[in-house]
RNA sequence: GGGCCGUUAGCUCAGCGGUAGAGCAUCCGGCUUUUAACCGGUUGGUCGCAGGUUCGACCCCUGCACGGCCCA
């Protein structure tokens, strides 16, 4: 072999190991195994054009996980893939009039490459692309399976319509009403859609979710709120409006309150309201304002509660009074009955309604110790307490009223107890080009008739540039133009496509079963699912996660899977952000400059003081740290720093400055640091092989100094396997690997067992880093004077022998302050230490005349005398 | 409006009932035919605020302040 490169040249190291892996296919994974399985999966992206620091962050993490896993002796798969459908692709196609396949192939093609610079240790031969006809024609033949079980089934939606453009808006596409590229205002459409009954899971969805033991906590409550079971009391007011006799339906948690209606409201699109509207121009008027108005409950809730009245009246359930309807901006027509009761008295929504509008309040529970008024809303007034005022429902508690009052109401007719979901059916129809289309023929004798299996997939013509003029499917006769697969007669082709989330709720089985043209899924699937780790951004807690449970759960219910749950472990890793600089000329727009163009100004105590754009040297505002965006104009470009520190120093980087969960700062500095710690590693074990080759360790011939280095070394190992094992905190593992590299620059022992205590430790830290940084260990390993890879080597064990400490140190405190060390044999009693302890001459001095009352002894640890 | 998370050295973060630590930055000193330099040392902390529990609280509890993320 030759000599060692004394210079740490990252570039040359990154290629030569990168060769070694794909020539030796090194993550290729088994499809069977004696060795137990490992599924890392990280979220796959969407081809935009260039990987960002999000992505790459995100892959180093499971890239870490997955060779720590492989040298665990785990048959590890990590696979990658593209979710390659979607709106962007058509923004471009209209930018640059190339046809969305293309640029997405083209980008597929660049950020493959970005990947592998990076040096993943991915098996390619499973890359997937949800664009591609033999990945979507299962999105297809499981939609019809589904359609076959009710799953699936057709309804009016409402979409956003641009009436210039005269085409369906995506949400994103509408920016304060107005369509994003005519600035038209835009309507609310009703047309038939597609839906997948999601609901018909909710209970098994939420249930399941108190199994999901390896989810953060905080998805777990964001599912179970999105999902939003609530029991309560489904319940009619009649009414009897000129003659026409009905009933305005409300759902309410809050039954035992319903003696304290004094009105209800309804949203604007609910019946009652365009009745009203359709004889009062105030109504119509204020119902017209609602329609523009939001449907985020985020909104809602912060929004100005407004109403008017209608002028009509309902009769109230139990007292038979009548009950004014009012139109509110804050309900729904999608959530629930589309109507509320009004309970000023106990409702803090409805307290400010009825104040802002003079209604009355009335007190119907009570809760003992506290004072009701009607002044001011006390939080406690919304508490359960005891019914007042309620007639024969006075004294019951909450669940006493809530059941004599449905059962009162079910003997009326006039309601029941219910369980209301907040979910709804899953709408997948999109008026949209570049999505996998619905199999499904439109037959002007036989009706609607689904793609038969055999004539699967239905292709997506992938040369087709759209215009922004509605989706260019719907003039393209030679996909529309079709024989009914029923009765051979002319037929059109359905033109909508499918929601991407679709795309995205299944392809991790179908990284398990690569090439097969037959079937779905196969029995490779049932090896390797469910996947054992998930890593993705905080941003699909709901969505994906939630889509991907139930299309799973579908997949089982049509005998595709036995698994119900496909994600074991799911770690959530936090956004990557950067500072942000600009200019706002007294007149005319903002600029953002890049971060890299951009010089920071210290004082002389390091203190940031300002900041110039380097090329005119005149200052710029700070605007923060925000995450990075093209909008901010704040990304770093992960080829950028590939290319100027190596593959290496970027994980490095990426994973030592902040915990994965929480937000990352980007810093130049800190890039910096990273890339000379590897220079640091590099010469290290450079001037340790200068000196020849090192002994085996005697680790019964050491002297103290050898002793504490080899501890060290060990407990190092110890920390680091429980770091990337078990607690996923890969900052802290590269921080106690510093801290040994730093105790190895300072031991200077040249005798023969003091270099083999070095070897052993620079060996330990270059396993140690491999799954961190692969390029410079793998190298590192073999100057180190082995011939295997390390990459197939076995993760250590630390030796127990050598993490024995001969003595150990007592903190020792007075009434729990310190005051004063002692160093006692391992092993030493609680009697030992207690008796050194009051031997003490600074205890004796702090102590002084008192007597002593208590002593707690802590093994290992301390000692506090309670004088 | 609600839910969740955070607040420890100038910066980024460890520590999660028992000695307040690391990396980066700063400063000082070396080394160097410096130019993607390196080495040694130094400085730096009412652990956001106020109560409580405890022999003992950065750590547990309560309240408050500030910041972040999420809510078709």
């Amino acid at each position: 072999m030759p000599a060692m490169q004394e210079r740490y040249d990252p570039s040359q190291i990154e290629s030569a190991a990168q060769r070694y892996w794909e020539d030796h296919r090194t993550f290729e994974a088994d499809d069977r195994s004696s060795a137990p399985k490992y599924y890392c999966l990280c979220m796959f992206p969407y081809p935009s054009g260039r990987l960002h620091m999000g992505h790459t962050r995100n892959y180093t993490m499971g890239d870490v996980l997955s060779r720590y896993m492989r040298m665990r002796g785990y048959n590890v798969l990590q696979p990658m893939g593209w979710d390659a459908f979607g709106l962007p692709a058509e923004n471009a196609a209209m930018a640059n009039g190339v046809p969305p396949a293309r640029w997405t192939w083209d980008n597929i093609a660049y950020m493959r490459g970005q990947l592998k610079s990076l040096g993943f240790g991915i098996d390619w031969s499973r890359e997937l692309a949800t664009c591609s006809p033999d990945y979507y024609r299962w999105n297809q033949w499981l939609f019809l399976r589904l359609r076959e079980r009710g799953i699936a089934y057709k309804k009016t939606g409402v979409v956003n319509w641009d009436p210039v453009d005269q085409t369906v808006l995506a949400n994103e596409q509408v920016i304060d009403g107005r369509g994003w590229r005519t600035g038209a205002l835009v309507e609310k459409r009703e047309i038939p859609m597609y839906y997948l009954r999601i609901t018909q899971y909710a209970e098994e969805l939420l249930g399941a979710i108190g199994g999901l033991e390896g989810w953060p906590e905080r998805v777990r409550v964001m599912q179970a709120n999105w999902i939003g079971r609530s029991e309560g009391v489904n319940l009619a007011f009649p009414y009897d409006i000129d003659g026409v006799e009905g009933e305005l339906r409300v759902f309410t948690t809050r039954a035992d309150t319903l003696m304290g209606v004094t009105f209800v409201a309804v949203a604007a699109e609910h019946p009652l309201a365009t009745l009203a509207a359709e004889r009062d121009a105030t109504v119509r008027g204020f119902v017209e304002e609602c329609r523009r108005g939001t449907v985020m409950e985020a909104d809602l809730a912060a929004l100005d509660k407004k109403g008017v009245p209608t002028g009509l009246f309902v009769t109230h359930p139990v007292t038979g009074e009548r009950v004014e309807v009012w139109v509110g901006n804050y309900v729904l027509m999608a959530y629930g009955e589309g109507a509320v009761m009004g309970v000023p008295g106990h409702d803090e929504r409805d307290f400010a309604f009825a104040k802002k509008y003079g209604l009355p309040i009335v007190q119907v529970i009570d809760v003992a110790g506290q004072e009701y008024s009607t002044g001011a809303w006390q939080p406690w007034y919304a508490d359960y307490g005891r019914c007042v005022n309620s007639g024969r429902y006075d004294g019951l508690d909450y669940q006493g009223a809530v059941d004599a009052i449905a059962a009162d109401l079910e003997a009326k007719g006039l309601g029941r107890k219910q369980v209301n979901w907040r979910l709804r059916d899953w709408g997948i129809s999109r008026q949209r080009y570049w999505g996998c289309p619905i199999p499904l023929v439109h037959c002007g004798s036989c009706g609607e008739v689904p793609v038969p299996d055999d004539q699967l997939p239905v292709v997506l013509p992938d040369d087709l540039v759209p215009d922004g003029s509605g989706n260019p499917l719907a003039k393209n006769t030679s996909f529309l133009q079709c024989a009914c697969p029923a009765c051979g007669g002319p037929a059109r082709r359905e033109t909508d496509t499918m929601d991407t989330f679709v795309d995205s709720s299944w392809y991790f089985f179908r990284f398990a079963c690569p090439g097969n043209d037959q079937a779905m899924v196969d029995e490779r699937a049932a090896y390797w699912l469910p996947v054992d780790q998930y890593i993705g951004g905080i941003e699909h807690a709901i969505l994906h996660l939630l889509y991907a449970r139930f299309w799973t759960r579908a997949m089982r219910d049509c005998g595709l899977t036995t698994v119900s749950e496909p994600f074991q472990n799911l770690f959530t890793q936090g956004m990557v952000l950067n500072d942000v600089f600009f200019r706002r000329p007294e007149s005319g727009r903002i600029t953002y400059f890049n971060p890299a163009d951009v010089e920071t100004q210290f004082d002389d105590k390091g203190q940031r003081i300002g900041a110039i754009l380097r090329s005119d040297g005149l200052p710029v505002e700070s605007g923060g740290v925000v995450t990075m965006s093209k909008s901010k104009n704040n990304g770093v470009d992960p080829q950028a720093l590939v290319g100027r520190y190596g593959a290496d120093t970027a994980r490095l980087f990426m994973l030592f400055a902040a915990p994965p969960e929480q937000t990352l700062e980007w810093s130049d500095e800190g890039v910096e640091g990273a890339f000379r710690f590897m220079k640091r590693l590099w010469k290290a074990v450079h001037s340790h092989l200068a000196t020849g080759p090192a002994p085996a360790v005697d680790a019964a011939g050491l002297d103290d100094g050898q002793r504490e280095l080899r501890r060290l070394a060990h407990q190092t190992l110890a920390k680091v396997t429980d770091d990337l094992g078990r607690r996923r905190t890969f900052n802290t593992a590269i921080a106690a690997v510093m801290e040994l590299l730093n105790a190895i620059s300072r031991f200077e022992d040249a005798s023969p067992q003091g270099r083999a205590v070095v070897q052993e430790a620079l060996e330990l830290i270059v396993v140690m880093l491999s799954p961190i940084v692969p390029h410079a260990t793998h190298a590192l390993w073999q100057e180190l004077g082995h011939s295997t890879a390390l990459v197939d080597e076995r993760w250590p064990e630390a030796d127990p022998a050598a993490l024995k400490q001969d003595s150990v140190e007592l903190v020792v405190q007075v009434n729990g302050k310190l005051r004063s060390r002692l160093s006692l044999p391992t092993g030493a009693d609680e009697a030992a230490a207690r008796e050194a302890a009051l031997a003490d001459e600074n205890v004796r001095r702090f102590v002084g005349d008192r007597p002593v009352r208590k002593v707690i002894y802590v093994p290992g640890k301390l000692v506090n005398v309670v004088a």
